[in-house]
DNA sequence: GGTCGTATAGTCGGTTCCGACTAATAGGGA
DNA sequence: TCCCTATTAGTCGGAACCGACTATACGACC
C-alpha cells in the first residue's frame, strides 16, 4: 500500500465539507470557523489554496462552475469526486485506529525540565495548570453553547476529547509540581 | 518582544546537548538516539544540519574547530555562546508555562467520527485503544529499564508525561466506543 | 582476501507550509 | 457625499521540512 497522496489533515476537512455540498475555497474557510472547526484545523490562506489544488490534482475534488460577481476575479467552485469519498472514509479511519507519533512542543520542553531548576520548574508547570484550566472552563462554556442550542453531541465531540486531554494534563502538572515542592521527584546535579 | 528566531524545537535539543559539551552534528544526533529522544524530538538528517546552520547564523552556537579523519571531509564541532544559553532557558520556560495551540491528527479525525458511522467508529476507537494499551507498556518497560540502571527519574520524565497522556487518550476511546455502542451517544441521519 | 552488513557523516532537491500583503465591495456614519 | 472599517477573496515569495540518496570506513565471516 503507497502512502496516502495528501498528509495535511486540513484536506480532510475540506473534504468532509465538501461531502455536504460543493463551495468555493473562501467559503470552506468561512465555514469551518463558523463550526469552531478552527481550532481543530489550521486554517491559513496559503494552505488552503495550496490544499485545494493538490485536492483536485489528485482528483479528490473537482472544479463544477466558476462564478464571475461584479468585475472580481472568478471564483471556482468546486465538488468532491468518488474518488474523494472513498479516499476521505479510509484516512479517517486510519487516523482514528492507529496513533501516529507526532512531537508536542510541550514534551520536548518537559525533557529538559531540569535545565530549569526545581523552583523555577515547578512554577512553571503550576503557571501552565492555570492556562490549562480556562481553557478547560471555554470549553465547557462552548459545548453547553452549542448542546443548548439542540445541536447533537456528535458535532462537537472532538472538543469533548480535548477537554479530556487538557484535565488529564493538568492533573499531570500540578502533581509534578506537588512532587517538585515535596522533594519526592530528586533533583541531579547534572543540570 | 519579537517572535522567537527559531521555533523547530529539535533546535532546542540541540541547544541542550551543546550545554554539556561541544559536539558535531552527527554525534548530536546519535547521542540523542542513545538517550531515547528520538520519540520526542524527530530527528531527520536534512533538518539536522538545516537547524545547525540556523543556530549558528543567529549566534546560538559557533564552530569550535574542524576535526579531519582520514581524507573524509570535515566535521565542524560546535559548542553554544552566552546568548544560546540565555535563549535555551528563556524559551524552555515558555514553552511550559504556556500551553500552544496544536493540532494533532486524532483530534481531526474525530471531529468528522460521525462519517464512520456508529459501528465502526465503534470499531476504530477499540483498536486505537489496543494500540495505546501497547505504547503503554513499552513505556513503562523503558521506564523501569532505565530507572533500574540507577538513572534519576528525571532524565525521562518526559517519558512519564507521555505515558499518563496516552492513558488518559485511552480511557477516553474506551469509553466513547462503549458509548456508542450503549446507544448513550446518539448518531444523527445527516452522517 | 573478498564481500557483506553496519555505523559514520552528510548532501541536495523538492515539496509543504506559512503569513504578510493586495484588492475589491458593502455597509454605516458624520 | 465621502471616508472608514469590515468582509470577501485570494496571491506570492520565502522559510521550513523532509527523506531518498551518496560515500567512506570498519569489523566479521566465509
Amino acid at each position: 500500500m503507497p502512502p496516502r497522496k495528501i498528509r495535511n489533515t486540513l484536506a480532510l476537512a475540506l473534504l468532509g465539507l465538501l461531502l455536504e455540498r460543493p463551495m468555493h475555497p473562501y467559503e470552506m474557510a468561512s465555514t469551518l470557523r463558523e463550526r469552531y472547526k478552527d481550532t481543530t484545523f489550521k486554517i491559513n490562506p496559503g494552505s488552503l489554496y495550496d490544499t485545494v489544488e493538490a485536492l483536485a490534482k489528485h482528483r479528490w475534488i473537482e472544479p463544477v462552475e466558476t462564478v464571475r460577481e461584479g468585475n472580481r476575479p472568478e471564483r471556482t467552485v468546486y465538488a468532491h469526486t468518488e474518488l474523494g469519498r472513498q479516499e476521505f472514509v479510509a484516512w479517517l479511519d486510519e487516523l482514528v485506529r492507529v496513533p501516529v507519533t507526532e512531537y508536542p512542543k510541550f514534551v520536548a520542553a518537559v525533557s529538559y525540565l531540569g535545565a530549569l531548576g526545581p523552583e523555577r520548574a515547578a512554577d512553571a508547570l503550576e503557571e501552565r495548570a492555570r492556562h490549562l484550566a480556562e481553557r478547560i472552563e471555554g470549553a465547557d462554556t462552548a459545548l453547553a453553547d452549542t448542546v443548548g442550542k439542540g445541536a447533537p453531541r456528535l458535532f462537537m465531540i472532538e472538543v469533548e476529547f480535548v477537554r479530556h486531554a487538557w484535565q488529564a494534563e493538568l492533573d499531570w502538572a500540578r502533581r509534578t509540581a506537588a512532587e517538585i515542592r515535596s522533594g519526592s521527584l530528586p533533583w541531579p546535579e547534572t543540570f
